[in-house]
DNA sequence: ACCCAGGTGGCCC
DNA sequence: GGGCCACATGGG
């Protein structure tokens, strides 16, 4: 898998990029689970209507009913089962932590993903984005992006691999730990959306001649 | 009136 | 392991 040198070439592309669009530790778990399958500028009305009701606290959330958490994010679609998820995940971490997310981040990265899948509604992708993007481990969430990345430069054997099999394929071949899993997340991210067949940006592609396989046009890797 | 978006869980074979 | 479905809103 030529990783070392998509990263590169992303990175050269858009720039250093180790972001997730939060202000904080609770934020980014918030939105981990408000954006399943979901447009990203939806949650972020669904994180304004968290902030405009106070609840970007988690000792707000605990007290808070469920009804008035649906409505504060029912912009981010499925709001039914995402208000629940925050809610039982609060309560969660006010039962077992006494509401201290740095002590529940304390954990062993394997024992923490391993407890984190347990919680109704959090999946490997939920999961690992946690992992990456609030309590800094070297993990990597195979999203929707890297996948049709992968299916292209790669073809897709690789990129409709099994959840699990394909990250840890992942981790074997790129080993630039935090820094490099948050990058290789946000830039794959950034193509897509920048190549996006109605996306007016006419710039060449930095994987186009790296790339085996052309599928469909949708995940954006077409150069206009 | 479609189709899609940074998933997850349940059920079936 | 894989295929199908519900979950629901907002934008193209």
């Amino acid at each position: 898998m030529r990783l070392r040198e998509i990263l590169r070439r992303l990175r050269e592309h858009f720039g250093r990029h180790g972001w997730w669009p939060a202000e904080t530790d609770y934020e980014v778990i918030l939105g981990a689970i408000l954006v399943q399958r979901t447009a990203w500028r939806n949650v972020e009305k669904a994180i304004e209507g968290m902030r405009g009701r106070g609840l970007l606290d988690p000792k707000a959330v605990v007290e808070s009913e469920l009804y008035r958490l649906e409505e504060a994010v029912r912009s981010s679609g499925f709001y039914r089962q995402k208000a629940w998820r925050i809610l039982a995940f609060t309560r969660y971490l006010f039962d077992e932590y006494s509401g201290c997310l740095k002590r529940l981040f304390s954990k062993p990265t394997e024992e923490l993903r391993r407890e984190l899948l347990e919680l109704e509604g959090f999946g490997p992708e939920t999961v690992d984005s946690i992992l990456l993007y609030a309590v800094g481990r070297p993990v990597l969430p195979v999203d929707a992006y890297v996948r049709r990345t992968l299916e292209r430069v790669e073809g897709t054997a690789t990129g409709r691999m099994p959840y699990e099999e394909l990250q840890s394929l992942i981790h074997k071949n790129l080993k630039g730990g935090v820094e490099a899993y948050r990058d290789l997340r946000a830039l794959t991210v950034m193509l897509g959306k920048a190549y996006c067949r109605k996306d007016p940006i006419c710039l060449p592609c930095p994987l186009k001649d790296i790339c085996r396989y052309s599928l469909s046009m949708k995940a954006g890797l077409e150069a206009p």
